[in-house]
DNA sequence: GGAGCAATGCTCTAATTGAGCATTAGCCGT
DNA sequence: ACGGCTAATGCTCAATTAGAGCATTGCTCC
């Protein structure tokens, strides 16, 4: 196994930037996408802003990490969404570090250079402990079209789907460099058009294919030739600041995955709850398509939970069995969810 | 939905840094985990560099973000690669962005703090193409406990675990905030100890435990007081500078991870191959323990490949179609990969 | 020409998944 | 106190999928 000059003295390899030009430097953002699941709803904290040029002024809690102070990313993280909400939460996860110029409002060059690093966190918001700065917003507010609860949205065949198809009918702007998926092809994939099915983890792919096709009022903001076609388009759920709309499209995309195959549902669950309790909350994440026998059924036999030995009566029928979070499963299985497939009710 | 207090005037919202004190700013650094598989060996870009404190002198392809020149992260990285390697890979995707103070090899703090953003990039070997600057090195040499393909590991047994059951009947050096998960349990989950299972994707957990656990250079490197007990450990794996051995680590589950749920095989594939070469580079990959037969119905069930109508002949025995990816799958999955379980051959 | 070695085709069984039926047990209004 | 309502819960059944193994085929190499 051995290729290539394997050189004794390799050649010197650079490592300066490869121009140099006394840069204005690189900031690095901390955005929190936080999640909670309140009465069935999905919900999301946001703090206000003043407007900005498109008139967004919702944004996540965020900061600049400053390496001094705070010894991780993670720890910054923390501060600030502190500092902004009073909100102390538990679980959090790194989802994607965005550096595109442009994509963070910043089409002149003056000031430095943002890298955005999105995280997702989890918690629970119990009616005690909800004193504190920032507002509980539906997720679904800045993505109508991913709200399925109550069957297909009407904004995807009145608005978005007969402009995108518009739009995947003209070439594109520019030859896309490596191989090149056809605008068709990718509406097919991300929208179920022709055919296609709807994937409720592609929260992304469709938010960067309504920006990229220019639907979205930050796309507008970025790239201001845009806003000559300027229809009125609809609504397309509130703008964010920044590139926070897509930070956001990100968390849903990962928690709607990640809730499959590991047992992060319970980080919005209370200590005690029933099955159904939790189906709900597994429904407002990934949309409602469970079958409740057999969700309870999936959910038992993985050993996910384990009953308090409590009742629960007020449920509007039959008691509940009240049933707790079973931390050890994560010894015994190395990929615990709630493995639900995208299929029907 | 409405929490909280929805302050029509919000309070004011701090987004300065907390202290100000002319911090040394930050630095992004792209690195590059380059794979491939050549000879049914996973395979890894390495360039060589000055030797550093613990005499490591390997490391990935990587250079400093500057973002007046690349418009995006992935550009600076491709910039960077061509630049050391004369490498133009095809797959590339982002892992994860390492903040830590500290694990840089930056003791010190002097220098700008470095934020490294890991990425893995796939790319196929063919006989020609390999007129570049760097060595292909198998990614084992770094993760020798990794390499299950002759059966289990002997390093395991001989050294890491009676290593690590000596750490874990510790106490930690100090309480850990959150619920802390023990240290039997930590090792239970990630190597398998005591009855539990060995899941070839925990490759990051089980480096981070090393680490933790001080038994991996680099750690003797970051925290010096560990090297007091510096009685010698045997092989575990060639260190790499900085926290590239971290990054490889991230990329090796994420690629063992991403293998079953996107098609991502066949970027380390030749246009044409037989399935048993694709199942060898599949194994090289997730290691060894493939049912043969189950494989080939498997991958073409699923509908991944088609067969080109040649036949390979010097195989061995029988000939053997040739097939090629069908790239059409991606329209019709939302999630098409070869989908192993972990199961035994 | 026969042995050796993979490739390929099939079968069988065990699990898992998707759907639906039936029964049970509190709550509520009368 | 009672019947109706609403869920919770317990089970059954068929369809699919996954795990293993047997049998045959068709080149290459001695």
């Amino acid at each position: 196994m051995k290729h290539a000059l394997d050189i004794a003295k390799p050649p010197a390899v650079r490592r300066d930037p490869l121009t140099r030009n006394e840069s204005p430097g690189v900031e690095i953002g901390l955005n929190a996408a936080i999640v909670a699941v309140h009465k069935d709803e999905p919900v999301l904290l946001i703090v206000r802003e003043d407007q900005d040029a498109i008139g967004a002024s919702d944004s996540l809690p965020y900061g600049p990490f400053s390496p001094l102070e705070h010894r991780t990313l993670e720890i910054g993280l923390r501060a600030w969404v502190r500092e902004q909400t009073g909100i102390d939460f538990g679980y959090v996860e790194q989802l994607y570090t965005f550096g595109d110029r442009g994509r963070h409002a910043q089409v002149d060059d003056r000031g430095p250079h943002v890298v955005s690093i999105g995280y997702l966190a989890l918690t629970h918001i119990d009616d005690g402990n909800d004193h504190h700065r920032g507002t509980w917003r539906s997720w679904y507010q800045y993505f109508p079209w991913e709200d399925w609860r109550r069957g297909r949205p009407a904004v995807l065949d009145d608005i978005l789907l007969p402009r995108l198809s518009a739009w995947a009918a003209q070439p594109p702007l520019r030859p896309v460099p490596g191989r090149p998926v056809r605008r068709e092809d990718r509406l097919r994939m991300y929208f179920g058009t022709d055919g296609g099915a709807w994937d409720e983890e592609k929260v992304l792919d469709r938010y960067e294919l309504l920006y990229e096709a220019g639907l979205i009022d930050e796309a507008r903001r970025d790239r201001p030739e845009l806003s000559v076609m300027d229809t009125p388009i609809g609504d397309l759920g509130t703008a964010m600041i920044y590139d926070h709309r897509r930070i956001l499209a990100t968390a849903m995309s990962r928690i709607r995955a990640k809730i499959k195959y590991r047992p992060v549902i319970f980080e919005l669950m209370p200590p005690d709850f029933t099955l159904f309790e939790l189906q709900k909350t597994v429904e407002a994440i990934l949309g409602p398509h469970l079958h409740k026998q057999n969700f309870r059924r999936l959910v038992e036999s993985a050993g996910l939970v384990e009953p308090t030995g409590e009742m629960k009566t007020r449920t509007g029928g039959r008691p509940a069995k009240l049933f707790r979070f079973r931390r050890e499963v994560l010894l015994e299985r190395p990929a615990p969810g709630v493995r639900v497939k995208p299929g029907r009710a």
